[in-house]
DNA sequence: CCTTCTCCGACCACCGCGGTAGGATTTGGC
DNA sequence: GCCAAATCCTACCGCGGTGGTCGGAGAAGG
C-alpha cells in the first residue's frame, strides 16, 4: 500500500462535497454517515484540506464544508498532496522548488535506481495532475452519450 | 513516502549485481560495503529476491549471489513486487488473477474515486515494468575516465 | 577442518496509522 | 438569550510494520 487511507478517505470526502456543490455546506456528520467512515477520524483530515485551501468551513448550525474553488480547478494531485505530504516513491527522492527530483544517496557517482524512482514519481503526479474533482464527481450518468470526452 | 526501504535498498542489490554480471557470484558483504548497507538486512531483502527466483544464490566460500536471468528481462516491476508484494496505491485496490482492478468498497454504486487509484496503479505499473534491470546497469560510466568505453 | 558465506528465526525500539475522547468555540433558529 | 448543531483543537492510545540486530545452523572451498 502505498497511499494510506488518509488519501483513501480525504479523496472520498472532496468527490462528496464536489458532487453536492452549490447544494451549500455540508457537514461531516452527514458525509460519514453516507460513506460510512468514522466522524472523528475525518475531522482530522478535513482540517489538512481546509490548510490547504481546498475547502472552506462555515462554522455553527447548519453549518459544514464546501469547495473553496470550482472542482474543475482542483487537480488530485493538490488533494493527495494536503493528506498525505510530498509525493515521493522514496525516501531519498525529493523535490525542489524548481521542480528538479534530487537523490539525497547521490553524491560519490550518479545513483544508478534514481533513474527509476524519477520516472515512477513523474508518472504519479502526472496521472494525479491530468485528473481534476469534477471527473470524479461525473454522477454515474451513463456514457451513452458520444461526446467529447475532454481529448 | 510509497515504497519503503526495502525496495530502495533492493533495488540497490539489484542494480549491483546487473552491473558485476559474468564475474561470479558477489557476497552480500561485499554489496553492504559498497553500497554503505546494513549487511544483516540486506540478507532478509536477498530472501525475498530468491523466493520470487530473481536471484541464486551460491553457498559457501567464495559464495554469493547472481541474477537468475539476463538483466534485460527482468522487469523492475518484478523486483519491486518481490520486495514490497502487491503493487496497490491502496488497501480497497487490489487486482484479481485476470488483471482486473477492483474496488473492495464498491457494490452499492460506482465507487467514484476507483477511477482515480487505478489510473494511479496502472501508471505505476507501467512505468515500472517497461523499465528493466539493464537500464539501471548501464548509465554512462563517463565517470573519472571519459576517455574509457570506447564502444 | 577452518574459513567464508548463505540461511533462518527470534527479538527489539520506534513511529506512523487509524481511531477515540473531551472539550472549547462559533453560529442559526427560536 | 439560550440551545442545538456544527467546526475546531489537543491529547491520548493500541497496533502493526519498518528497520534493524543477534546468534547460530548449514554448505562449500582451500
Amino acid at each position: 500500500m502505498m497511499f494510506s487511507t488518509k488519501a483513501e478517505y480525504g479523496v472520498r470526502v472532496m468527490a462528496h462535497l464536489a458532487k453536492a456543490n452549490g447544494d451549500g455546506p455540508i457537514s461531516l456528520g452527514v458525509i460519514a454517515d453516507v460513506e460510512g467512515l468514522p466522524l472523528a477520524y475525518l475531522e482530522h483530515l478535513v482540517q489538512r484540506l481546509r490548510r490547504a485551501e481546498l475547502v472552506e468551513s462555515h462554522r455553527g448550525a447548519h453549518g459544514g464544508y464546501t469547495l473553496a474553488r470550482p472542482a474543475g480547478e482542483i487537480t488530485m494531485a493538490e488533494v493527495v498532496r494536503a493528506l498525505e505530504g510530498e509525493i515521493a516513491p522514496i525516501e531519498c527522492i525529493s523535490a525542489d522548488p524548481d521542480g528538479r527530483l534530487v537523490c539525497a544517496r547521490e553524491g560519490h557517482d550518479p545513483c544508478p535506481t534514481k533513474l527509476l524512482w524519477t520516472r515512477v514519481q513523474g508518472s504519479i503526479v502526472r496521472t494525479l495532475t491530468e485528473m481534476t474533482l469534477a471527473d470524479l464527481a461525473r454522477p454515474a450518468r451513463t456514457r451513452k452519450n458520444p461526446e467529447k470526452t475532454a481529448a
